[in-house]
DNA sequence: ATGCATGAGTA
DNA sequence: ACTCATGCATA
């Protein structure tokens, strides 16, 4: 099989940044921050006494196991091969795929057995949707290069897009303004409702979330490319930061709106259509070592520097994987679902 | 659906 | 060295 390659593996192409638009980074962060919960206090404390409230942690976290209200009460994901020996730095080093065309090759099992199962569908749509019409897709298969990773450039302009203000509450007294401008719904009730009917009209079109995700780079939005199954999921299930949910809406607005009317066009036209790269491996953190963390983060969200290494020592984990389990770790706290303003 | 990871942009 | 948006790999 070879099919087109839609991504490629990390490390190619560190170019193709846009000129970007703005930082309005820092803006919701600082934001953010004010709303966390914040609990400095203990910073010192744990700077002072690290060594028994490590060990305090270690304690709690023998005995905490199921405690954890978090989400698994016993999962079997003790399988760690965690062949942390070898390094995933992308940093190129060994990795081969510099040839597109091989890479093409090898390719992706994802796009070609969603074209397989759906490319019905897709093929009718998308192009549709890019083209406005023209259809004739000539060649019938994704354009391996939906990709242009559009990374940062298109973060930045959902965040230029959506970046907001909460409030929105007494907005809008003369419906004059259009609501067009930075308004932006970013209630999340509207959010949430939006999701919700975005997952069942997808559904209800037969597409993947891998689809959709592909797709997106039709739409030729400035700036916008594809995405994952993995963003798309988590769009749906809300488990994205609620700047990033805000961000993400327009686009998957506009998707549906596309996929949805080329769907009716299909239905009304029925003359027309009646009838080398090495794996990146994934580091398991086993049950004990994870309730440790957990332990450790309870007490302590962002351990220093030397607290990672002490931590990572007694855990008998690389630092830098215990780095990354803080990181997201945080991320996690911030997620929509729960840490939402409700 | 979710865990661990990367990379750009910041501070 | 962190935050954020994302993605690959995998349960």
């Amino acid at each position: 099989m070879m099919a087109m390659n839609a991504k490629q593996p990390f490390g190619m192409h560190p170019v193709l940044q846009e000129p970007k638009f703005s930082s309005l980074h820092s803006g919701s962060e600082a934001m953010r921050r004010v709303c966390l919960p914040a609990p400095q206090l203990q910073g010192n404390i744990f700077g002072s006494f690290d060594e028994s409230l490590l060990a305090r942690a270690e304690a709690l976290a023998a005995v905490d196991i199921v405690s954890h209200g978090k989400s698994h009460p016993f999962k079997p994901d003790a399988t760690y091969h965690t062949m942390s020996s070898v390094p995933c730095t992308s940093t190129s080093s060994t990795v081969p795929i510099s040839h597109p065309a091989a890479a093409a090759l090898t390719s992706h099992p994802h796009h070609a057995v969603h074209q397989g199962l759906e490319g019905d569908l897709l093929e009718h749509i998308s192009p549709t949707l890019s083209v406005g019409g023209l259809g004739a897709p000539e060649h019938s298969v994704m354009p391996a290069q939906i990709h242009p990773h559009h990374l940062g450039a298109m973060g930045h302009l959902h965040q230029a897009m959506g970046m907001g203000h909460p409030h929105a509450a007494a907005v809008a007294p003369h419906s004059a303004m259009p609501a067009c401008l930075s308004d932006v719904e970013s209630d999340p009730r509207e959010l949430e409702a939006f999701a919700e009917r975005f997952k069942q009209r997808r559904i209800k079109l037969g597409v993947t979330q891998a689809d959709v995700g592909a797709a997106l780079a039709n739409l030729k939005i400035p700036g916008v490319g594809s995405l994952s199954q993995s963003t798309i999921c988590r769009f749906e299930s809300l488990t994205l930061s609620h700047n990033n949910m805000i961000a993400l809406k327009p686009v998957l607005q506009a998707w549906l709106e596309e996929a949805e009317a080329a769907y009716r066009e299909k239905n009304s036209k029925p003359e027309l259509f009646n009838g080398s790269e090495r794996k990146r491996k994934r580091t398991s953190i086993a049950a004990p070592e994870k309730r440790s963390l957990e332990a450790y983060f309870a007490i302590q969200p962002r351990p220093s520097s030397e607290k990672i290494a002490a931590i990572a020592e007694k855990l008998d984990l690389k630092k830098n994987v215990v780095r990354v389990w803080f990181c997201n770790q945080r991320q996690k706290q911030k997620r929509m679902k729960y840490s939402a303003v409700h």
